[in-house]
DNA sequence: CGAGCATAACAAAACGTTTTGGCTCGCGGA
DNA sequence: TCCGCGAGCCAAAACGTTTTGTTATGCTCG
């Protein structure tokens, strides 16, 4: 009742009628292109503001071929809170260069990714960033991937023909190793999963140059779960049986482990940092920030990520080079309250 | 060098000519509108097929004046994680219909808010469904909004225009209490927070009905905080010191609450559930399902309230009468292991 | 045998922009 | 006085579809 709801929108045409001018002048007027008195161009901006003109995007995406919409395909943002992370990250450097983003997602199902993908190409979108939460190791990428300039976050394109950006988590599994060692500790135990991984390998891969380097002898406690709450329990309980059971600092592969560490801890009557200090991986706000006490742990670079992999889609349409073909992103350190020097 | 990126896309055109008939033909096969033999049109699907073709979307929303994509905007999907689930229902109803969304989120802030309902508009979106995560309450909506068919979440429209969807706070605080009640618990406390909103005064609305319903007196601890683990710890001591010291049954405003009484009845050496029985609300699983042991809660209608938004839209596009211009979603019990009867 | 009628196909207009290639002034210089 | 030129504007062609209105081709029926 109120607005018009029905009514043709108001389109270029009508502004031109009302300014006394010709499409074509509007059209400059906005854009700035062609020649256009002072005069009239305000003229113009100001009738425009009247009627409440807007461009229609889709006609002029039509005519210039380029759609200002970008997709972003996550395989998982559901299960992972990081994707959240990332997929905002990319949304900020979107709206910044006033590009729409169609985030899509697949639930690791590779034909309803096939579908979106090709739902996407059809919509003419201008480029694609793929992000693999899931299984960051680089299996086949969808073929439909490439025919548009696309980044690749989270994996890496085997023939290396597409950029990509991963976090670097040898530097991110040192970063934490140190915190520990810079606190004091020299028994460092590194609790994570048995299944191999890019996130796993690296960060192992991390800690143990650290420790070599500082002179401590690396000591890595496994489990065959997925690394959550109730691995934490169960590597921090093995970690006591073993050859670890004197340490008085503990890295944990994430968060949700270094919650599980918490657990026992409390239940077995060492107090953190007191007795025990614990770093992880995440920096899982809801988690990290919630344990007590504050648990000091290393934040991936998941919003970077997000805005790397529009930014550089944007570069590769405005024909740049791209800087980095692969790049690794660091990890930052989020200090709490759960690391204190040893007893 | 694989694909060729340069080269204009196939179009109907080509199909046409490739197929040795007319670009209406191959409109009219692919659509099934007009007539067309059927073995002209299976001619023409093999033709397309092999060529590669997709009809451009962009070409395709100018002339038909419909773009199938839909705008979900909320006002924060970074901060609160079950924002992704609400957006995830949305995505999910959306591809089920071949429709694209396009999820913006402001921060909470008006003017970006704006921008980005104008820049939603001028996209020629068919529709939107507008989340409000934060404040719930039905503060003035942006004047932008029902310009097009519009469906709200999580908030509703003073004046009663546009349709609306919010959990049913009043059953979800029944049910935490009635989970209690049923195990045998008769002294049951709730715990939240004291700044007033739909979703606390609801839950103690349903709270308190269901305590009368069964002849107890409701305790009620409130906290003058944001409601997450502290907030928690801070109104499970208060309740320690209160009338309601003797409680063998909590019921907390959110699954982060009750985390904090988790943490505060470990370290005093309260065991839940076997002395306490506790129930949260959120079934925000990455803190619920790790909890040790495993947090009973309702699980907020989130994914739903996604699906509805949408679906709703897609209705009111094809002309159909909403059934419930303002849908209250009801929550559902996640049973874990917090809940035993009192001893 | 011709009128009437499906069926199958097509040409052309439209959707709302951008852009190319003019056209028309008015003015300065020769 | 005429030419050349830049500034300011415009008409029309594209962009890739859908849809409207038309035409051609048999067939059926009276």
């Amino acid at each position: 009742m109120s607005s018009r709801r029905n009514d043709r929108a108001v389109g270029i045409e009508d502004v031109a009628r009302a300014a006394g001018v010709s499409i074509t002048t509007v059209s400059h007027a906005f854009s700035g292109r062609g020649q256009v008195a002072q005069k009239t161009r305000a003229r113009i901006l100001q009738v425009a503001e009247d009627l409440g003109y807007a461009p229609n995007r889709l006609a002029s995406s039509l005519r210039t071929r380029r759609s200002n919409i970008l997709g972003f395909v996550s395989d998982d943002i559901a299960t992972t809170p990081f994707a959240t992370r990332v997929v905002l990250g990319g949304q900020d450097a979107a709206a910044e260069r006033d590009q729409l983003l169609v985030v899509v997602n697949s639930n690791r199902d590779a034909a309803i990714e096939l579908d979106q993908l090709t739902a996407l190409m059809s919509a003419q979108v201008d480029g694609i960033v793929y992000a693999r939460m899931f299984h960051q190791e680089a299996t086949s990428l969808p073929p439909q991937l490439g025919r548009v300039p696309t980044a690749l976050l989270d994996t890496s394109d085997p023939e290396g023909n597409m950029p990509s950006a991963v976090p670097d988590e040898v530097q991110i599994g040192r970063l934490a190793t140190e915190t520990l060692l810079r606190a004091g500790h020299t028994e460092i135990a590194h609790l994570t999963i048995s299944e191999p991984g890019s996130a796993r390998d690296g960060r192992i891969a991390g800690y143990s140059a650290a420790m070599q380097a500082a002179g401590q002898v690396p000591r890595i406690v496994t489990v065959p779960e997925p690394a959550d709450a109730r691995a934490g329990r169960a590597a921090f309980a093995e970690m006591t049986q073993g050859p670890a059971a004197a340490a008085t600092g503990v890295f944990a592969f994430n968060d949700p482990m270094a919650m599980g560490v918490y657990q026992v801890a409390v239940r077995g009557g060492i107090r953190v940092p007191e007795e025990l200090s614990v770093v992880g991986v995440d920096d899982f706000e809801p988690v990290a920030a919630s344990l007590l006490p504050g648990l000091t742990t290393v934040a991936l670079p998941h919003y970077e990520m997000g805005r790397w992999g529009v930014e550089t889609v944007l570069a590769m349409l405005d024909g740049d080079e791209v800087p980095h073909p692969h790049r690794l992103l660091r990890g930052t350190l989020v200090e709490r309250e759960s690391v204190a020097p040893p007893r």
